[in-house]
DNA sequence: CGTCGCTTTGATCATGATCAAGGGATGTGG
DNA sequence: CCACATCCCTTGATCATGATCAAAGCGACG
């Protein structure tokens, strides 16, 4: 669901490509998106960017590095409303609010382009196409939430890490951060059970569950999922949600 | 997390009011909006006008009545991902993927407007502007999903059902369709399961424990909140979520 | 009068939570 | 180099929230 991440030149040249291609930038708009993002900032493992409650006068664009944002409840719950990848905004939707909705922290060390508010705003008046664009691209995620809501809300503990590890893979390869089945991550047991709203112990008896029937396999920061059709099946998962039409097939389809 | 209802004129002139104040609309923009809603349709209850899988080449802005998106899973389980309500879109994100993503249907005779797509995508070239507020509105949603997911994957069954009660009683107030403390709305108990992950049977007993201990009845179509702070503090319900900064404010906060 | 949509209630079951304890790896300060 | 802490994984025993199954009641409506 992401932009690209920088104006050509860098690094992560070849994945801006990649994302770009969904949503389709005129190189004028690149160069602005580049420049706007090229403050970044070094955020450390286990460093939260954002704090609930907090008013933030600037969005976050992941260049490298895995977050996650979640909210702690009253009595100490937590839930993980979703993983942060590199190319996703983090601090959206949070810094449309009075106080931002959700805690935002790094699960690996991480670098992000740190874009002031008054330049989005910017954008509304001397480049509405881009602000279009890149508000597209946040309405897109909405449709990860709701894909998390149904698993959460209408699955069992099995299907729901099955559908949480193949989401993963899925989102992790089109940043070209994961192979055809397998991802280096540190997710902790702990971190599965706040993301699918399941205990620690028993997300451990589900993942041996899963490797004893050669599907996945997770240990040491690192998803192996041995059988992706079988895993799939079991999950019921299907990737057209994390697939958006680009602007462009958006206007083909309206022929 | 509406848009203006219609442009003035029509008898929701007060609604569209409320809800301009929250993204601005200038007259130009308010006239565009409403020669492209004004081709209008009406819905009969029960009848879906969004079906999971298919193509769309329009989205609907709900006028009048009440829906709600779902999907139905392999083993026929329904999870209901959210309502919608006068003044929101239906078929979002539905539209932007190749096929809908869940299935719409009418809790309540209805009344839409049908936007073609080519009118919204002419919007990105000819009113940016426009376009990004319309956009910028698709992008509130996603915290009223995430919203939804902590209720779901961190709540207790009590804390569902209050929360989800007075969620709507907000989002119904905001578009004036509540009062201080109750509203009307088909919401039968296999519906409030279905959107909070819970069975049938034991809605019913929440229900019921909720209405002995005096906070809220749900009887005939009718939302009676008897102790709105009660029920609050139960359900852990903070309604910030509900209400994002208009864009005036986004741009004030961010000076 | 019979069907349909919805609610109510009871009995039983099971998924997954909770509580508790320990183990292994890694790291850190003395 | 050891002591200790931290983080994470593992496992067992028990419990409970909420699911499932079953049946009946009750209006409304044709």
């Amino acid at each position: 669901m992401g932009l690209p991440l920088r104006a050509a030149g860098c690094a992560e040249a070849q994945l801006s490509l990649r994302l770009a291609s969904y949503v389709p930038l005129s190189q004028d708009e690149l160069s602005i998106l580049g420049e706007i993002t090229s403050t970044t900032r070094a955020v450390r493992r286990r460093q939260d960017i954002v704090t609930e409650g907090k008013q933030y006068r600037a969005l976050f664009l992941v260049l490298d590095g895995i977050l996650m944002r979640y909210r702690i409840l009253r009595d100490g719950r937590r839930q993980i409303v979703n993983l942060v990848v590199p190319g996703d905004f983090a601090g959206v939707p949070g810094c449309l609010f009075d106080g931002a909705l959700y805690s935002i922290k790094a699960l690996t060390d991480a670098e992000v382009a740190t874009v002031p508010l008054p330049r989005v705003l910017a954008l509304f008046e001397t480049h509405p196409r881009l602000a279009a664009k890149i508000f597209w691209s946040f309405s897109c995620e909405a449709a990860v939430y709701a894909e998390h809501l149904i698993v959460v809300g209408r699955r069992t503990a099995l299907e729901r890490v099955a559908h949480f590890l193949l989401e993963l893979l899925t989102r992790l390869q089109v940043i070209g951060l994961a192979d055809d089945c397998s991802y280096r991550i540190p997710l902790s047991q702990e971190i599965i059970g706040d993301a699918l709203g399941l205990s620690l112990p028993y997300v451990n008896r589900v993942l041996r569950q899963l490797a004893e029937d050669g599907l996945v396999t997770v240990k040491e920061q690192k998803v192996i999922i041995n059988d992706v059709d079988g895993l799939s099946a079991l999950a019921d998962f299907e990737r057209g949600y994390l697939t958006p039409l680009s602007i462009a097939e958006f206007i083909e389809g309206a022929r």
